[in-house]
DNA sequence: CAACAAACAAGCAGACATGCTTGTAAATTA
DNA sequence: TAATTTACAAGCATGTCTGCTTGTTTGTTG
């Protein structure tokens, strides 16, 4: 229940908040850990602890839940980007906090869920059309701060681009194998010699201020 | 329907074959085209031109059936690289053909099948022990194959494990994008890029340098 | 060519998911 | 505090999927 007995009176506010957040969480824990196939409006409201007629009340259709998984997720990983950014030294270590950055959310929870979401938008036009939208553009969001990130550490535009674009795809490859093939992945190997890669790929820019390497 | 009017007189195993093969083709295709969740036992059956009668006399489960594609798949891929590395002078272009080959069937209609599956294997643990320990066989075949090529080519073996694996991380990645997500993949531009790395990864055998690892 | 076995057809019962409707308690407002 | 809206509970109608059973056709064999 998502009420508890020492607090008889809760505000509208509180009452919502907390069944909506606990049907957030629940959506998210079946999506991670059993995927989109057992991902039944009456399984959320159940793990949730809340009723199939609250869960109606705030979201009417099962595409209304997954539409708001949706947005929050990418919400927090932009905002997880925009923290971490902040504190990056242009001109120092743009690159590891990329790799970093990218890696914690190509393994995350919200990757994971947000995957089988995409999984399931093939095979349902209709949520496709709700869910790629907001996925594409807060995708172009991340892709253009860490764009600017390398920009100005002194690499030229078009080379951070094709070096976030291969980074992203070996890293979408690795939480491939991690969640559904059975092989082990040395995730630190690979990252490893992805990072050793980097200068072979990202090209200084001439027309700007070199950074000051060590 | 399997059988035409013009050869009223087919032979058990004839029958045996053209009704097999039109339900494999048809569970491919529903696989690739419309994904797990729409491959049900009925939409096979009427896709193949079969009765769900004939379905249950071949395949009684439903992961029967799947079983059967997973084996099929996996063999076919076996024989294309078998007969691809066969044609291969070690000495010559083994990277190349390693590539080639790897993203011929990592864009394949037969790996995103297999995808379909191992999705759903991931929700299914019954379904999993079925169709791992063949993934898991094959891919181990497969990759045997590669790093003897690549060995007989004059790189050492450990550098030929991280390339292979590396290259089929990344491939995966692509092939995500391809499927799931709404983004353009410009596939060949990358797959240029990471020729072009490959000499940076793969290290000539006779100089067997004390690696290491940094 | 008769008898048997294999291949195929068709229909049914149980389980489960969705979306809806009706009923009740709690909170806000006038 | 009475009226009214919001939040939540619970059950039902409809549809689909799977696994099975029963019935019919076709091919093989003695």
């Amino acid at each position: 229940m998502v009420q508890n007995g020492k607090k008889p009176r809760r505000t509208q506010a509180e009452r919502r908040l907390a069944t909506q957040t606990a049907i957030m969480n629940a959506s998210v824990g079946i999506l991670v850990t059993e995927g989109y196939a057992r991902f039944s409006a009456s399984r959320v409201a159940s793990l949730a602890g809340v009723s199939r007629g609250a869960q109606e009340h705030y979201y009417p259709k099962k595409f209304d839940l997954i539409e708001a998984v949706t947005r929050q997720i990418m919400e927090e990983a932009l905002g997880h980007t925009r923290k971490l950014t902040e504190q990056v030294d242009p001109a120092r270590d743009p690159i590891d906090k990329f790799i970093e950055d990218s890696n914690w959310f190509f393994s995350s929870r919200s990757f994971r869920a947000i995957t089988e979401i995409m999984i399931a938008a093939r095979a349902e036009a209709e949520l496709a059309d709700i869910v790629h939208p907001i996925v594409k553009k807060t995708r172009g969001e991340l892709d253009q701060i860490w764009i600017e990130a390398l920009s100005n550490a002194g690499f030229t535009r078009e080379s951070a681009v094709e070096f976030i674009d291969i980074t992203q795809h070996l890293l979408r490859g690795l939480f491939f194998v991690d969640t559904w093939i059975p092989f082990p992945v040395d995730r630190a190997s690979i990252l490893s010699t992805w990072r050793g890669l980097a200068n072979h790929i990202l090209l200084p820019d001439r027309n700007r201020t070199p950074s000051a390497s060590n």
